[in-house]
DNA sequence: TCGTGTTTGTTATGAGGCTTAACGGAGCTG
DNA sequence: CAGCTCCGTTAAGCCTCATAACAAACACGA
């Protein structure tokens, strides 16, 4: 137990002056193990990752890191903590650097930068969206899933944007089944996503489009296409999801 | 070292009377292994594996394990190996059991056996197609990339027979970069492919859409939906898919 | 029927990772 | 300086992978 609970807990303390230097301190080296860990990941090929190995990169001992993390399962709550966000910052930013009423080309850098990200950083990839972890369990607390939600909401933010530019056409498939229906309601009510039904089932069918490619690259399954080849195919991607769901095609 | 290479060498024996008898008992116990393997990663959600736990539940002792694999990568070795295989027959049976000239419907069974079998067995789905194990390298002989390539003929092989019965029509995106047409090229010069790169395009990103789907279900990221509304909605996936690819829509 | 060699299992052993417990030192606070 | 907290250490227990050495079962030939 110790005291490692302290990275999720706000603690109330007498608030005394050493306060911020020593949780800087902190702070720094919770930081540091996920890089290394980060970065062994990336070395290894793996989500892997063992507390060994991680100490010794950092001339420590494997019970030091304890102080830090409860055991290797909150570790990794933190990674995918940390990855969901990074996702969402790469996302949001790539949509930030293209001008705000052209939805098209917000579009291709909104997908971009899903693919870019996960190509870039396939272990923190595969810590989000590919097969859950053994016996791990989301924290209590919701925080991994108010980060998966906020990164899905720049793909929904789009399609809202593109409604009000009056840019949003009809998609491709404009029935909806009830039962798609009723989900999409519910996000709805929650104001997760504010679009219509078959919008929002066309938006449902791009983030497949968009995830398939990715995740089929990341996991080098297009090794035998050259870089060139895959950025093109992946631009055909895009078009026809953009198509489909109604957005302005890009291009 | 000991004898455990077995597996994989085919070795010269002079061919005494016993042989099929020891030998039936060896596969027997090989296939215990490996199914007694995947029922503990269905049963523990993960695609990790212990030798200890498969000997506990086979009644044996772990070192037993090694006269038939003679390490955990060689056990991982043959379930990718298998997962492949049972992957392509799980599409192979689907699409037989359709009228052989129904394209539509071929085509919508493949779509709904390579989901299904990813929903039934994330695991091995996740072997295959997830990211690639830490350690882990194909053997040598190819095996494993040789089955893949038949699973993939499977979808391949549906824009040959619409081809052929005249049913193909042009993809929704005509044009194909220099660089996919090149790679289309070489796939068809080793007859992996035999349809023109509009379509060799148009086949990849069906491939894509298809899988992203299947992959954000199996990992469980459309759980907040039911099992009625994911079946519509992967049935507008693949509507959407042929419709881009010329391929007859279903339905 | 009885040795003989092969196959297949066992126990014993060691290396290495995860995790806790117990202890010691550094630094701030009074 | 005394006392407290925080941070790191060493020591130790348990578990897994893997190898070595040994024992039983079995098929086979003389």
């Amino acid at each position: 137990m110790h005291n490692a609970i302290r990275n999720t807990e706000e603690l109330h303390e007498p608030d005394p002056a050493d306060r911020p230097r020593r949780e800087r301190a902190r702070a720094a080296t919770i930081d540091e193990i996920k890089q290394t860990a980060l970065a062994l990941m990336r070395e290894r090929g793996t989500v892997e990752v063992r507390f060994t190995d991680i100490a010794r990169v950092m001339d420590m001992t494997p019970p030091a890191l304890y102080r830090y993390f409860a055991d290797r399962d909150e570790l990794i709550s933190a990674l995918i903590h940390d990855a969901y966000q990074a996702l969402g910052e790469a996302v949001a930013k790539a949509r930030a650097e293209v001008p705000p009423d052209d939805i098209a080309a917000a579009f291709v850098a909104a997908g971009q930068a899903y693919r870019w990200w996960a190509h870039e950083e396939p272990q923190q990839f595969a810590l989000i969206l590919g097969m859950p972890l053994p016996d791990y369990a989301a924290p209590a607390d919701g925080s991994t899933s108010e980060a998966a939600g906020r990164a899905m909401a720049q793909l929904s933010s789009l399609f809202v944007e593109a409604l009000r530019a009056g840019r949003l056409g009809p998609p491709r498939i404009p029935d909806v089944h009830p039962a798609v229906e009723a989900c999409a309601r519910v996000k709805h009510e929650r104001h997760e996503v504010d679009v219509g039904p078959a919008h929002f089932q066309a938006m449902l069918h791009a983030w497949a489009a968009l995830h398939g490619f990715t995740s089929l690259e990341a996991n080098g399954h297009f090794e035998w296409m050259d870089a060139e080849a895959r950025d093109a195919l992946f631009l055909g991607q895009l078009r026809l999801a953009a198509e489909a769901a109604g957005l302005p095609v890009p291009d």
